[in-house]
DNA sequence: CGAATAGTTGATGTATCTCAAGCAGGGTGG
DNA sequence: CCACCCTGCTTGAGATACATCAACTATTCG
């Protein structure tokens, strides 16, 4: 069972929005092939485990988890998907993973023939591929290797991507370090992506909050008071 | 400074083994492309985290690892590579991983631009990247919520493909189900692979030959005698 | 307003880590 | 050829980070 029919609903007129360098020639051969643009609410399933794998989804607005179950019902979150990323593609035939939007979203769903096809788009899937693999090998690190309060800080500098990479510009100076971020997953959600359990990460939310490094403006609404403090906590620097 | 020159050593002969299917096309590609083959020996560093990414790899015979370090020495292996996989493409200019032979190998070197250039190189890289990225999903789920017994357990059954998998054969019915594997991995590069502890690999290790379902040979070789029972201990069936 | 859901906090348990000692195999040199 | 050393592995005892279980509180939404 592939799509939820009834929450897929309104196939939203299709609208490309401007788009710059290699992402032009992806757009044009987009708009070439069959390609359908779908709006979905937040906690939307896209596909299951074990579906057919017969489309590629590009996220052009929102955020989606990939998540695989063991038998027992754990569950581990793989991946978190953002705008401009493709997911659901796969060397074999079905997909590996269930796909959960965590936001409203905007999605391109493509064709996996056509999008197979065409050498424009095998190029920009392989590009975010690269980055996604990226993106994994730094997740394996943390989950093999940080404690609970590494894993949080890393997980909370995931929304400053500007800070904490090998060429971070630093604070600025003369302004307060500090930045407002909307993380869009329940307690449990981010337990599931740092291998963790709830109340662990409700704990070390609250440590941070009672250390003054952060501020829970609304659950889910973070205040980082202090953007270098929690990089330094996050082990890899 | 890539690739350590005193052990990359005599680069051999280019000798290519007979390919099937898209490998064909990709082998032609190669051939024309600037490629060099080496040959290393076990335990030789190929490249490190930070070199500039200026060649992809495609290994032929053997197995490398690949490895993240946290500042403090702490390591984690995000993959473990095998024959005719490929390794060391990225989005950015930089390897953002070690790589390090686990055996004495037989690596193909490939010059980026060349193989990004090569419509043929991009389908077998991207086939290849789809299946690491398959792979490293199933590693989050081991390193995120798998128990130290399920995670030896499921390493022990990387060395089995054909079974354990949706499609498992089952045991052969009139024979022994046992199968003689080659971890070539010390006890640290395992721990290391599964976020645990030498001594906490080496405990389950004691306990599974304790319970008659494996036999050590040579610290590194292992006989499975119970295929189907280590199996049942991975959590994922 | 009240039920339902999500998050927090505390007390206790336990799987795995840490530290420390002993053991085994493989290679070297006397 | 055997003793010795070196390295990698195993085993034990104790410590600890995180999980589990349970109660309570805050938020959301009808």
């Amino acid at each position: 069972m592939a799509y939820h029919e009834h929450s897929a609903a309104v196939a939203a007129p299709l609208r490309l929005q401007p788009t710059v360098g290699v992402e032009r020639d992806w757009a044009a051969a987009a708009r070439a092939t069959r390609v359908k643009t779908h709006r979905l609410p937040a906690h939307d399933v896209i596909y299951y485990e074990g579906d057919a794998a017969d489309r590629i989804f590009e996220l052009i607005e929102g955020a989606v988890m990939l998540y695989k179950l063991l038998p027992d019902g754990r569950r581990q979150v793989v991946e978190i998907i953002g705008p401009n990323d493709v997911f659901g593609m796969l060397a074999s035939k079905t997909y590996d993973c269930n796909a959960e939007t965590l936001t409203p979203v905007v999605v391109r769903a493509i064709d996996r023939r056509e999008a197979e096809a065409s050498v424009e788009m095998q190029r920009h899937l392989t590009l975010c591929l690269l980055g996604q693999l990226e993106t994994m090998h730094e997740h394996a690190v943390l989950l093999g290797r940080k404690s609970a309060a590494e894993r949080v800080a890393s997980f909370l500098m995931r929304f400053v991507p500007e800070r904490g990479g090998p060429d971070c510009p630093g604070p600025r100076q003369g302004t307060k370090d500090e930045r407002l971020i909307m993380l869009s997953m329940t307690r449990q959600e981010i337990a599931d992506y740092l291998g963790l359990t709830i109340e662990t990460v409700s704990r070390v939310i609250s440590d941070l909050k009672r250390r003054g490094l952060i501020a829970i403006e609304k659950q889910d609404r973070i205040l980082i008071n202090n953007v270098c403090g929690i990089c330094q906590l996050t082990g890899a620097q």
